[in-house]
DNA sequence: CTGAAAGCGCTAACAG
DNA sequence: CTGTTAGCGCTTTCAG
């Protein structure tokens, strides 16, 4: 492999024009810029990134820890960072954090050891406090996106759940529906609580409460969806529409309906959130708020590089969520017989 | 940030010792032993992995290209990747290649300059020359996973879709169905000779030959699936079965179907390829043959872990695939019409 | 505008 | 078993 002193010896020049011209720092005549490009051409030079990391203290690779590489929601939050990082000419690593504390720090500590130039952090889970020591001592920028407060974090990228879920609990208090369920993630986390609040705030539209609803907490998991559904259909009968956690609860409270013998939309409505992967493929097809995770990651590593270049950054950016109508809601039965059918598609599923 | 010097200095013994500690090769004494590990506890010292990569020419990092770092597909070998990469202490980047031959070779030069100790491949395309001449001359180990020949590579995984068509072909067979649609994917991948060899060889089993079902080229997409299913109703009313190149091209033909009016299994079977993350959501819920690509990712970082240290490794690993007998097959119309509620769930859906 | 010099933090012979 | 020595390839003052 050739060497930076490779390239200045067969241009005529000093390592450092090479370096000032490589780096785009410092002014280089043109006739050597001339040289070390052709030498750089011949040579098929590339330079070493360990030692120009080793040397200023930048390796253009940046971190990311998210709950889980592997799910498709946070693969097209990945996705979305590694476009922008890109085309920034900088690298991603990710690392995944299970929803634990313990494995978030470690995925933190692992990142910060590659010498990562900043952090993108998608935890579920409050920063150990040693973590929190080392990364503050390490200098690294950080970006939070969604999740919990992270105090080391230079800017913070959240996804208007309550925003979301009030259009959402509106779509369905619009419809006639006023016996609803909801079935709701753990209370550890944020979005659950954000959540909460805009359902507050759809139903005090209407001049109800959260007392007026039917609320209940478990895990944002298909297992959880099918039993409450399963639970509710004995016990309470009654309900016409079920807004789900998100689009697995969804999933899980539909295989519910289904054997049990209800049709969704007609006999009992369902609301989902995320817009996740299989959304569009459940039958019939969900209707659900869609948080823009892979935007969530484009904006997010743009902070990051803007704070990288010094740039002042917004502390905030909200992303808004969307409303994507396909076909498990309907009015409420009985309501309004003759506009049984209309719920249309405003996103082509 | 404490370095080895500090160490060395505090625990009152030279620098090499304390990188021979921390490498974990030569000898060092226990009492040595302790006062190092005091120091370092005290320091909060933590290697600089540029310096030790600049020295030793190692990262710790293996790299990866996939068609598409935010398919569920991907994501699920990335997991695979990085679970194994971690239990070895080394980390993962990955970039996307969109199966496209100059974004892998882009993508494979930024891996390459982030000075990898290996890579791990899926790619689309075969290799353009300058990168297969940058490759070797990097010396850097590669093991590619599914998709085309790479003649770096030192192993390859891959996945046994020969084998799962056949079982596919012969589900397909055995239920009474000799009027068969094959929705292939594009000529130009490696998969879909494999699946249709496979293919081959079970018709031949029941003394038939390509010639006896309708093959079609296309794309590995919904869109494929949607449009030739919907086409094939009109010319080809007669079919019984639809074998999709992939479960994107089943979830495009379960549209086309439905939107007609027919019902799966009963007017039509439909199987599946991948196992993808909707298969199971759809309605009914998709048989298809899953490709264990978590596994493949496992494989393929355990092989180039091997590599690295030296071991010899078998050239070729090749993966079973398995039938996911779920919903949506059922025996041929008309054929045993006692025996139409069979298609026995093997795999909970 | 350019070159010389001085390391960044670590590892790997090698000689004790 | 341990310390000394000599860089890895690059960037960055600082003088010219």
């Amino acid at each position: 492999m050739a060497t930076i002193t490779d390239v200045s010896k067969r241009a005529g020049v000093s390592r450092s024009t090479v370096s000032r011209l490589i780096a785009g720092n410092g002014y280089v005549s043109d006739e050597a810029r001339k040289a070390v490009e052709a030498a750089i051409q011949e040579l098929g030079y590339r330079p070493n990134t360990m030692a120009r990391g080793l040397r200023s203290n930048r390796s253009d690779i940046i971190g990311g820890v998210v709950v889980n590489v592997s799910s498709p929601f946070y693969a097209q939050m990945i996705g979305g960072m590694q476009e922008t990082a890109r085309s920034a000419g900088k690298s991603i690593i990710v690392a995944s954090g299970y929803a634990d504390r313990e494995e978030e720090a470690r995925a933190i500590i692992e990142l910060l050891d590659r010498a990562c130039d900043g952090l993108i952090l998608y935890l579920e889970n409050a920063l150990r406090d040693d973590v929190l020591e080392i990364v503050a001592r390490s200098k690294t920028p950080v970006v939070t996106v969604g999740g919990n407060e992270c105090p080391p974090a230079r800017a913070r990228v959240t996804i208007d759940n309550a925003s979301g879920a009030a259009a959402g609990m509106r779509l369905l208090l619009d419809k006639g529906h006023r016996q609803i369920a909801y079935l709701s993630g753990g209370t550890i986390y944020r979005d659950t609580h954000e959540r909460l609040s805009g359902i507050d705030a759809a139903l005090a539209g209407f001049g109800l409460s959260r007392n007026d609803i039917h609320v209940e907490h478990g895990s944002f998991s298909e297992t959880f969806g099918h039993e409450a559904t399963a639970r509710l259909l004995i016990e309470r009968p009654d309900i016409t529409a079920i807004f789900a956690g998100d689009d697995d609860v969804a999933a899980g409270a539909l295989l519910a309906l289904k054997a049990a013998g209800k049709l969704v939309p007609e006999d009992v409505s369902l609301l989902g959130f995320d817009d996740n992967f299989h959304a569009r493929h459940l039958t019939p097809g969900l209707t659900t708020v869609r948080q823009p995770v892979d935007e969530a990651g484009r904006v997010a590593t743009r902070l990051l590089l803007a704070i990288l270049d010094g740039e002042p950054v917004a502390p905030v950016i909200t992303i808004p969520t969307e409303l994507i109508l396909r076909h498990s809601i309907g009015p409420v039965r009985g309501l309004s017989p003759t506009s049984r059918h209309v719920a249309p598609a405003l996103t082509a599923s």
